[in-house]
RNA sequence: GGGGUCUUAGCUCAGCUGGGAGAGCAUCUGCCUUACAAGCAGAGGGUCACAGGUUCGAGCCCUGUAGGCCCCACCA
């Protein structure tokens, strides 16, 4: 029974029932395979607690598009997929969850909260799995991971024991970024900028035993009940008969004394900065330098504590600060108020200002590590798309500072370090060791805190195959080979994976880095939840099919580059998936009407073998541009191809063919048609799944799957730059035809006599051959093909193409003034390029420089213009 | 303060190692031509931000200027 394609292009109907034909017959699994060359991407684990967006929708469609490419390439293609924990954004939600049931997370205790969280887990860990399905992803779901999972907890344990025992993770007690709302500290890369309008606020300090005062600038004079010096440059002679006194300290009963060090700008504020080491990570180098007291002012939730805080114990920062303000105004000592702007650090993903606080937690020492990392991109061995990403990987490296790993929250790895209940002996190993080794009693206590969650997603490359143990999977698909990611997480994931690849296997996780930019909405804004702004990909696959999404996502667009988001663009993309199927529906019509079997190539008719060649070097120029990563390119050459060429201009050649029953290059046409839709459809493919595949499907019986098919590869035997260029001879004199006949409003149903007149055989060659084109794409009711004007009336309309004059009579419609003008416009055009060719053949320098086949190119041009400019100037003399 | 990036048609953006300016949408004019009006045919529209430089040749390379965006950064 004959398949035919339905009428409309649902992709409604297609798209889920594809998906599961392709999970069904396990397409997307790799497995080790030693003849074939592997080819790996490991996907960004989403968090469990995400909902598919724009972002991950462009991500995995990138991704995508490389493991389909490579995957027909013929290639062991594994795109390994998974889920992450998301450590502080998954408690918070959970917190949230419990909270909306009435439960304090405390009241549960750790093990109880930890329970809920797993369920949470459960519930809601595969929704974004299945929504990215909807996108067509090809991910091996099978191995699918979690960050958490036993393996990958695994690979923590042992890269941190590892890390440990190098030295090149420590316990220290030194200042952090705190957030006084997650309760917990955080990393650098977890600090946000923001400029905020603050105030520049002008204290006196009495100095003691004498009459004057220090006037100190501060934007924080809450911070001051924790002050243990004020500091001046020791090159600024204004204060240096000051260092070494004692200030009272305002507010306290406490005295600091005067420092000099070269931290201070004698420039900036008044020259003398109040020293807080316990709230500021400048204060606390200086405090280090000079053996200055630590003197925490402030609880976890940022309010004033007891112990310090005074009358003003209890108080949250702010209400603080306009107290002190306040009673320091009242005291006389405040000399000025200034407005200041300043950038405040605010956690990124509360926006909460983050407290600096000193707390013991856990580092990661990365002096050594970033090294490698840097060496990596310097030789080559990791390479970023586009490039100038490298600098700004380079760039942070070079001014890393150490990572603060641990957290203080529950959902997550906790850190594998034990400490004795006796003495406090702290052992770091895999599990509890039961006894201390230094005392001996039986009881040792785990640390509380967990590890930041980029901890386990910098193992990811090699944890979810298997590391740390040396499975095949592991030794086959290691090192990985691309990673799509967009640029906001290179700080936070990309170089963590670097270092820790190297460290942990010796090898660069991936070789290629792909970066993307942001998806924005239609007003070039970021997509947001508070904004409202933000487009849900389902639902535009709900309206437009995936594909239709898909091609989106990927046309004109350039790696690293933001773009926006229209409506109108998913419109054109379905549009075109639209003008395939009823392409590929129309040849399918048609495919009875002769075997279309494979043809001998030398039985091609010229406009066969035109776009035979067209496809092939399509082919070519698609894989160089897919291997370059030039994603988007490759897709308009597919889309110009396929619309243009094949649509607008084969298949309406082809058409008398197959309504002429006498005609007997159908066959012919028909394995052509067949053929070019293939290799079409096969290019396409990587970047709009469900459709190829479904043609494909019910185009042919032989292959199951276009998915698993052959990706074309240029032959020479499909070379015929002899026919590309004749049958472009007839276009370009068809397209001039239409010209004549729009600008004259020929209507359509007016049929024309055409003359095509040239002196060369050859020539007149071409267009006998070709003149079936001329009734059927351009009007013509009989075609003559002679070497001179003979019978031509002298008022015919002309226009003049390569090597040759089109000719036509119209009796009746001759407007000699419009013709005359067209003509003229056609003489200017032809004059300027003129200008330009003889322009350089006319400087020795270049015919000296200029490669020859340029100088070549520009010869041959130049006796194509002149030609045409004889016969134009021709053409208006016989008319004036 | 440092670094990056952008400025191309009315709008949104492509433009690969320098060699005659492109797409989509929008606009205008004809067409329901037996695959497709989600379509076909034709047309208009750009001193490629500005100023220099390198080169036989610059949208592309170099320098500077102006404006936009992003990232990093401890001037309290």
């Amino acid at each position: 029974m004959k398949k035919e394609l339905e009428k409309t292009y649902t992709p409604q109907n297609i798209e889920d029932r594809l998906y599961q034909k392709w999970l069904d017959k396990k397409y997307f699994a790799a497995h080790v395979n030693p003849d074939k060359k592997p080819f790996t991407i490991v996907m960004p684990p989403p968090n469990i607690t995400g909902q598919l967006h724009m972002g991950h929708a462009l991500d995995n469609t990138l991704q995508d598009i490389l493991i389909r490419y490579k995957r027909m390439q013929g290639y062991e293609a594994l795109w390994q997929p998974g889920t992450d924990h998301a450590a502080i954004a998954t408690e918070v939600k959970v917190i949230d969850k419990l909270k909306s049931e009435g439960i304090d997370k405390n009241e549960l205790g750790r093990e109880g909260f930890l329970e809920k969280a797993w369920e949470w887990r459960e519930e809601y860990g595969g929704r974004i799995i299945n929504q990215l399905k909807k996108m067509g992803s090809s991910a091996d779901w099978d191995r699918e991971r979690f960050t958490m999972d036993e393996g990958c907890s695994k690979a923590v344990k042992e890269v941190f024991i590892r890390l440990y025992k190098k030295g090149y993770i420590y316990k220290g007690s030194r200042i952090i970024n705190w957030c006084p709302v997650c309760k917990t500290s955080i990393s650098d890369a977890e600090v946000e900028h923001v400029e905020q309008a603050g105030h520049f606020w002008h204290i006196k300090y009495p100095i003691v035993g004498e009459d004057g005062y220090v006037e100190i600038a501060t934007t924080r004079p809450e911070t001051m009940l924790g002050d243990t010096a004020v500091a001046v440059n020791p090159e600024d002679e204004r204060y240096t008969h000051l260092v070494g006194k004692m200030l009272k300290l305002p507010l306290t009963d406490r005295e600091s004394p005067v420092i000099a060090d070269a931290y201070v700008d004698k420039d900036f504020g008044t020259g003398c900065v109040k020293i807080t080491p316990a709230h500021d990570p400048n204060d606390f180098e200086v405090g280090k330098r000079h053996n200055l007291p630590e003197i925490n002012i402030m609880n976890d939730d940022a309010t004033i504590n007891a112990e310090y805080g005074g009358k003003y114990a209890g108080m949250d920062r702010y209400e603080a600060r306009k107290a002190i303000v306040k009673d320091l105004e009242e005291l006389g000592l405040l000399v000025k108020v200034e407005d200041h702007v300043h950038s405040v650090g605010t956690h990124d993903r509360c926006k909460t200002t983050v407290e600096p606080l000193i707390k013991p937690q856990w580092f990661v020492r990365m002096d050594e590590m970033a090294k490698p990392a840097m060496d990596a991109l310097k030789t080559g061995q990791l390479k970023f798309v586009p490039e100038s990403f490298g600098k700004t990987y380079l760039h942070w490296l070079e001014n890393i500072r150490d990572w603060c790993i641990s957290r203080q929250l529950w959902w997550g790895h906790r850190i594998p370090a034990y400490y004795c209940e006796n003495c406090g002996e702290m052992v770091v190993a895999e599990e509890n060791p039961g006894v201390c080794p230094k005392c001996g009693h039986t009881h040792m206590v785990q640390d509380e805190d967990t590890l930041d969650t980029w901890f386990s997603s910098a193992l990811w490359p090699f944890s979810t195959l298997g590391w740390p143990e040396e499975t095949e999977d592991y030794k086959y698909f290691y090192p990985t080979d691309v990673l799509v990611t967009g640029y906001d997480i290179i700080f936070f994931w990309v170089i963590r994976m670097v270092f820790s690849g190297i460290e942990q296997t010796g090898k660069v996780p991936f070789h290629t880095v792909f970066i993307h930019g942001l998806v924005r909405d239609s007003q070039g804004r970021k997509m947001s939840k508070s904004l409202g702004n933000g487009i849900d990909p389902l639902e535009v696959i709900d309206k437009y099919g995936a594909d239709a999404l898909r091609m989106t996502l990927v046309t004109g667009n350039a790696p690293g580059n933001d773009m926006r988001f229209y409506w109108e663009r998913v419109e054109a993309s379905r549009n075109f998936a639209n003008k395939i199927w009823n392409a590929s529906r129309f040849i399918m019509m048609n495919l009875d009407k002769a075997p279309a079997v494979e043809e001998d190539l030398s039985r091609l008719t010229d406009a066969d073998k035109w776009i035979l060649s067209k496809c092939n070097t399509l082919a070519r120029e698609v894989t160089e541009n897919l291997d370059k990563f030039e994603l988007g390119i490759a897709l308009q050459k597919i889309n110009d191809f396929i619309w243009e060429e094949f649509c607008d201009w084969y298949i309406e050649m082809v058409k008398p063919r197959l309504y002429n029953d006498a005609d007997e290059t159908k066959a012919a046409a028909l394995w052509t048609l067949k053929t070019v839709l293939i290799q079409s459809l096969k290019l396409l493919h990587p970047y709009m799944p469900f459709i190829t595949e479904e043609i494909f499907c019910t185009l042919q019986e032989e292959e199951e799957s276009i998915m698993i098919s052959s990706w074309p590869v240029y032959r020479e035997d499909w070379n015929f730059p002899v026919q590309e260029d004749e049958v472009e001879r007839i276009k370009e004199a068809v397209r001039a035809i239409r010209n004549i006949r729009s600008s004259m409003n020929v209507p359509p149903s007016k049929k024309t006599q055409v003359f095509v007149v040239s002196d060369s055989a050859q020539v007149r060659d071409i267009f006998e051959r070709g003149r079936v084109f001329f009734a059927s794409l351009a009007g013509a009711s009989e075609v003559l093909v002679q070497e001179d004007k003979a019978g031509i009336a002298d008022d015919a309309v002309s226009a003049v193409v390569h090597q040759a004059v089109i000719y036509m009579p119209f009796a009746d419609l001759v407007d000699v003034e419009k013709e005359i003008e067209r003509l003229k416009k056609e003489e200017e055009r032809l004059a300027k390029e003129l200008a330009r060719v003889d322009g350089m053949l006319s400087n020795e320098k270049f015919l000296s420089r200029a490669p020859e086949a340029k100088i070549a190119e520009e010869k041959a041009k130049k006796e194509k213009y002149a030609q045409m400019m004889d016969q134009v100037k021709e053409r208006l003399a016989q008319l004036s």
